[in-house]
DNA sequence: CTATGTATACTAACCAGTGAATATACACAA
DNA sequence: TTGTGTATATTCACTGGTTAGTATACATAG
């Protein structure tokens, strides 16, 4: 039965994103998720190394649609980059108000792994913020903002920030006070820019 | 042998909190915290009821230290109040250089136990950021400034995420942009108020 | 007939929590 | 002073369930 309709791999990694992100890495056993995945766990050790291996997957998975959905917000809100940016802290204020949000999954996955450094997993949630970050400067360099770097970190900051208080306090309002401090250092900075002129 | 030296519950929690804060909830077995601490597992459970029980103690043992911390390097920094805030962030910095730190016990217990949300430990999380967040916010309002409230929650997030985005990336320069951010705020909040008179 | 993929059945360790017994401190009575 | 009962504190040994990972065999495709 090789080559299925939907590749087993694929199949295993999705029910492992189900598991893994509601209920913690420790909290799911590899037994659960491969009977979600409608496998023998045998079957599921031939596609993944380990369940370290699987996990790294589990979050391999979520980078590039993560990074789409917050461009697609970024681009399709309406105004200036403030704006912009703060629409983002706004659709992700929307999304933690669903019953089944839980946060950023590459921060409670590296929060859950801490006491493991180099867990491939922490260096795909690594590496997944950077990108992140690095979208930021370069957009920010792109509007001529001179600080770009510094100020593509200050808007990380507060985006973690906020994932973590409102996985914290349950309150997604904390996401819009975010998205208000963004708009506030983008627009400093901005002015900074004109004035220097 | 009741009542030695150090009480048997005090050298459970403390046990527990070396313990929990440095490989997390679900990696730290009940005998581990028992062996750690010098008693049998029995003497742990006639103590604790529950080891999610023992886990809100682990949280609520740590709560009134570290806010004293942060109120202590606040108060003995020198300069205006933006240098004040931003000398924790700098405080915490340092902190989080030494290798056995793995940031925010509350913010990683929180995100470990996400799908129980009632959890004891994670009420006591909450608190501990609410108590926090007042004392910014009464720190501000006696400061004369207008939007205390939404500053002190801008600082908090900046706070949560320099733990969440450090522990990441394993870069403790991101909290002293998290500091300069905060600074900036704060300057821009006392601004305004002082150019409505 | 060989490489790929899947299943059954197993291991050895670990885990949260408990039953039953024991030891100690202290209050009070004789 | 001595005995005795009771609440507090602790231990040993155990249970039933779960865990990550594996040895072996079977199936299917090209």
């Amino acid at each position: 039965m090789a080559r299925p309709d939907i590749p087993t791999r694929e199949r295993i990694i999705s029910a492992a994103n189900a598991l893994f992100y509601n209920d913690g890495i420790r909290g799911v056993s590899v037994d659960a998720v491969a009977e979600k995945a409608g496998v023998t766990k045998r079957t599921l050790y031939y596609h993944f190394r380990s369940k370290d291996d699987l996990v790294a997957a589990y979050l391999a998975g979520r980078d590039q649609p993560n990074l789409a959905l917050f461009r697609k917000w970024f681009s399709e809100a309406r105004g200036g980059l403030p704006a912009k940016v703060e629409a983002i802290f706004r659709n992700l204020a929307r999304s933690a108000r669903h019953p089944k949000w839980k946060g950023c999954g590459f921060l409670r996955t590296s929060a859950e792994l801490a006491n493991l450094p180099g867990h491939p997993a922490i260096r795909i949630g690594a590496a997944h913020k950077k990108k992140f970050e690095e979208w930021l400067r370069a957009t920010f360099a792109e509007a001529g903002i001179a600080q770009a770097a510094q100020l593509s970190r200050q808007i990380l900051l507060l985006l973690d920030g906020s994932f973590a208080v409102v996985l914290l306090h349950r309150d997604p309002s904390y996401m819009e006070t975010a998205g208000e401090a963004a708009s506030s250092l983008i627009g400093a900075a901005m002015a900074q820019r004109r004035s220097r002129r």
